[in-house]
DNA sequence: ATTTCGATTGAATGATTGCTCAATCGTTGA
DNA sequence: TCAACGATTGAGCAATCATTCAATCGAAAT
């Protein structure tokens, strides 16, 4: 009847905590949550994927993936504080280009789950 | 004045043409969106760190993360729809496990970018 | 059989989010 | 100095989503 009471008595207290304080240990939790989401959006994780194949500006992105510029700087915005991409400036076009060679090994791992 | 034109215009069409064909090779191109999604969401990731240490039930899983049973059971009908998680029932009580050992390695990378 | 209890499911809801539109910024060239 | 144009930003909207509550299912024990 008393949840609060269930979760105490059939818990494996002692296991949960040992599991907790491991997951607490971890001290990136949130960034590698906030990693994950950023490629968890088709269109963000479709300008990661082109810009692994080469640098782009803006307007070309948009083209590419058939949305306005503005939904595209949006997103690279996000994109850019979690330095998943960084760009140069030549004149009034700003170049694209991913900022870590970690992120396709990362895609490279979740290709590997994929094809199970 | 016309988007349109401005777009048909300066893209570079070459380059757009030459990143989406390659872009649409990838025939995983869902899969790998919704697999980022589900590691994008603090309580699906808790629950696949927690799992890389050890199978946990149901009831463990709620206490660790301090949500209801029931959203626990929500999540991890995610997590079993791609295989990132299986389970073994005991009686009454569902012990669930990592699916698979590419999901720790996924992490990994993930952990090596954040570090920078 | 009936009770127990963990797991599951569906509906409802509050929060988040990705997009477009409109306005503005910054750099270039006339 | 002004016009042009790509990039950026903020507001608003529609859609998605994570959670809880309540009800039900299924296995085990009495």
């Amino acid at each position: 009847m008393n949840d609060a009471a269930c979760d105490i008595l059939f818990v494996d207290e002692k296991k949960v905590k040992a599991v907790r304080k491991k997951l607490l240990a971890n001290g990136h939790l949130y960034e590698l949550t906030e990693t994950f989401k950023l490629l968890g959006d088709p269109t963000r994780l479709k300008i990661i994927l082109a810009l692994n194949q080469t640098e782009m500006c803006g307007c070309d992105l948009a083209a590419l993936l058939g949305v306005t510029r503005s939904a595209i700087s949006h997103q690279l915005r996000l994109l850019k504080n979690l330095r998943l991409v960084k760009f140069r400036r030549e004149g009034k076009i700003a170049y694209y280009s991913l900022d870590d060679s970690h992120i396709s090994e990362l895609i490279d791992a979740a290709m590997e789950h994929i094809r199970e």
